[in-house]
DNA sequence: CGGATCGTTGATCAACTTCAACGGTCGTGG
DNA sequence: CCACGACCGTTGAAGTTGATCAACGATCCG
C-alpha cells in the first residue's frame, strides 16, 4: 500500500525502517471511484493526498462557469490546496478523480507532527516543492510565450501517454485552449 | 546588512542568536548597479540570492528574440534558477537588476551545509517554497483564464506600487502582453 | 541640440474562440 | 437485445481579442 509513496521518497532522501513505520502511522488510505470529489470549492482543505494509483484533476470554475484545470495528479503526485491546507482559508479548488484512484491522505496535524518527528521528511518536502516550483515556472513561461500549437506539442512530448489517459476536453482545459482548437491541432500534427 | 533577511526568516520560524551568527557566515554580500547581470543564459547558476534592497527581473529569451519575464524580485524575495542551481544544468534564465540592488548570496555548498547544520532553515525553505507554489499556481490559472484586462487589473490590485516602480514595458513582458496593449488598458481603466 | 528610450495612438492582421450542426460511442433502461 | 440519450470529438463559418507594424510625442541625458 505504501510502496509507491516510499519509492517516491526514496528517490529523494534515505529512510530507515524505523522512520518508515512511523511515517505510515500518519496516513489514511482512501480509495475513490471515478468522478468522486476529493475537495470541493468553498470547503476547507483538510488533507494532503499522495496519489498511489489512478488520476485526479484539480480545477477552478470561473465567473463564466468554465472549468480550468490547474494540475493533473497521477501516480507519484501530491495533490492539495496549499493556500487552504496551510492557512485554513476556504478553497476555490475542486479536486476530482478521473479514474478509480487510491490515495494516501495526511491531515494538517499529522503533517506537522510528522515533519517535526522526522526531519528527513522536512527535507523531502522541501525538495518536492523545489522541483514543483521548477515545473510550474516552466509551465508559466510556456503559457505566456508559446502558441497553442507549441503548448500542445510540448505537452505531448513531456507526457507522451497523456493522450491515452486523459480525455481531450480535459487536456484543452489544462492548456487553457478551446476543445475545438485541440481537435484541429491533433489533426494538423499527423 | 542581514536585517531584511532575518526579518523575513523570523516571519516563518524562530531563530536563536547562535543560529543567526552561524547563518551569516554562509552568505556573501553583493551590491550591483542598475542593469547588471546576476545570471546569464548558458552559464551555471552558482548561487541563490536574497534581495535585501532594490529589484531584479528574471527572464528568458525565446526563439523570436523576445524577452519574457518570469518573476520580479524585490526586497524579501529569493531569486535563482533552481533547475540550474540544484541540478547543475545550464540555465536558460537571465537575471538582471532593474535598480541598484543589494543581495545576500549563498553557494550550493553553503546552502547544503547550512541546511544540514540548521534544520530550522530546512523548515524555513520548505515554507518559502510552499508559499511560492501557491502564488505560482494562482498566476498560472490567471494566465490561462483571464483576459488581458483582467490580468492587468489583478496585477495592479496585488502590487499597487508596481506602476511606480517597474517600467510599463517590463510589466507587459511579465504578463505576456504587448506593451501597446498595456498602454491601451491603462487608458481604459481611468 | 541630437539621439536614445519609452509610452501612445491608429490601422491592419492573425490566432484562437465561439456558435452551431453532425457523427460516433458508450451505458442504461425498457 | 435494441433504442435512446448523454457525452465527446469533429468540422465549418463567423466573430473577437490582442499582436504587429508604423508613425509620432515626450522625456532624459550626453
Amino acid at each position: 500500500m505504501f510502496d509507491v509513496l516510499f519509492a517516491h521518497i526514496q528517490k529523494k532522501v534515505d529512510l530507515s525502517n524505523q522512520e518508515r513505520e512511523l511515517i505510515q502511522t500518519f496516513f489514511k488510505y482512501k480509495k475513490l471511484r471515478k468522478r468522486r470529489y476529493l475537495l470541493q470549492e468553498g470547503s476547507i482543505c483538510k488533507q494532503m493526498s499522495f496519489v498511489s494509483k489512478g488520476a485526479v484533476k484539480s480545477y477552478t470554475i470561473d465567473e463564466r462557469g468554465n472549468e480550468h484545470i490547474s494540475v493533473f495528479g497521477w501516480e507519484g503526485w501530491w495533490v492539495s490546496d496549499f493556500a487552504s491546507f496551510i492557512c485554513g482559508e476556504e478553497t476555490k479548488l475542486n479536486i476530482e478523480t478521473i479514474e478509480e484512484t487510491e490515495l494516501l491522505c495526511i491531515s494538517r496535524e499529522n503533517y506537522e507532527e510528522m515533519l517535526s518527528k522526522t526531519p528527513i521528511m522536512e527535507r523531502y518536502f522541501r525538495i518536492v516543492y523545489q522541483n514543483s516550483l521548477v515545473t510550474k515556472e516552466k509551465r508559466l513561461i510556456s503559457s505566456n510565450t508559446h502558441t497553442a500549437e507549441e503548448k500542445y506539442r510540448l505537452l505531448i512530448e513531456t507526457y507522451p501517454f497523456i493522450n491515452q489517459r486523459i480525455p481531450q476536453n480535459l487536456i484543452a482545459s489544462y492548456l487553457g485552449l478551446a476543445p475545438e482548437t485541440i481537435s484541429r491541432l491533433k489533426k494538423k500534427l499527423l
